[in-house]
DNA sequence: CCGATTCCCGAGTAAAACACTCAGGTTTCA
DNA sequence: TGAAACCTGAGTGTTTTACTCGGGAATCGG
């Protein structure tokens, strides 16, 4: 049970936009640098993002994306799901169908289930109103202004 | 987000055995027919669980397998544990770990926690007696007894 | 208008994980 | 003694993952 780059990767984009675009929109050549993820594969996942309707585009120079509803209109699970994330436990193929179950079909639909009705319940305000992700966003900021590494203490 | 085959299977399998082990143990030959997973996978299967401590084994002719605890000591998330079946929805690898965290890595390993109490809250016993599971089992040992396929009526 | 910047798209690919299988060996019962 | 069962290590084809690559199309600033 696990989670692939593209589900992390996408929640952590969408992340980085809510964080930074409070105007205009956010280029990606801009939050691959920040979340350090590969551009070409950021490209990749923002036209699944784009077709699920969770992210608008400005093509052009000076182009970018921005986030298509409100941070509190968009769940964990919309995010994942727009990602390819399949949020399904249950057995698919030839040994085991609705029509034809195994013995423990039935758990794993209802446990995807519960999992889904979870992962809905929590939206991006939420994520992004962490402390824990406001002090790492401050620092990725700082970081980035000046564009020279900046030593944390600790 | 998807489960393996091996989770999967382990899971039916431990409720088969907790479903017919009243008294002595179940070959895996037997649960292999009922279930309809292959032999050979199953043994592989049930290394993990025995060393996991889930099963206890007594080998030679009429050997097989039982629960080694009382069903309402063996959790779902013991049995997918067992069976490799990582709860980790976390990043590993180069780019992000504990020490140097990304954007997102408190709330994977937030969530996985959360997933892990919610599977570590269920009991076998509680699986085995839904009647769901009830049903489909009594229809397995008519089947199987007579090993005559009986057509079930819509 | 031109060139830099950015989004947009289809296709390809190396590596890893998965879902098994196979060929034997050991223990025990009848 | 032989059949039934557990036990084990190793192998293997397929699928999925996590990317990359090459090119195209819009848009802006000068």
């Amino acid at each position: 049970m696990k989670l692939t780059t593209k589900g992390r990767y996408a929640v952590t984009a969408m992340m980085d936009l809510a964080l930074h675009a409070k105007l205009d929109c956010v280029s990606l050549v801009d939050v691959a640098e920040r979340q350090k993820i590969s551009l070409a594969y950021l490209e990749q996942l923002f036209r699944s993002l784009r077709k699920a309707g969770l992210v608008n585009s400005v093509r052009g120079a000076k182009g970018g994306y921005m986030l298509a509803k409100e941070v509190k209109q968009i769940s964990l699970a919309d995010i994942l799901i727009a990602a390819d994330e399949k949020i399904n436990l249950a057995c698919g193929g030839s040994s085991c169908s609705d029509s034809t179950p195994c013995l423990t079909h039935g758990l794993w639909t209802n446990l995807s289930q519960q999992f889904f009705e979870f992962l809905d319940s929590k939206n991006l305000d939420d994520l992004v109103k962490s402390r824990e992700v406001q002090t790492m966003a401050t620092m990725q900021d700082v970081t980035q202004i000046g564009n020279i590494p900046v030593q944390i203490s600790k």
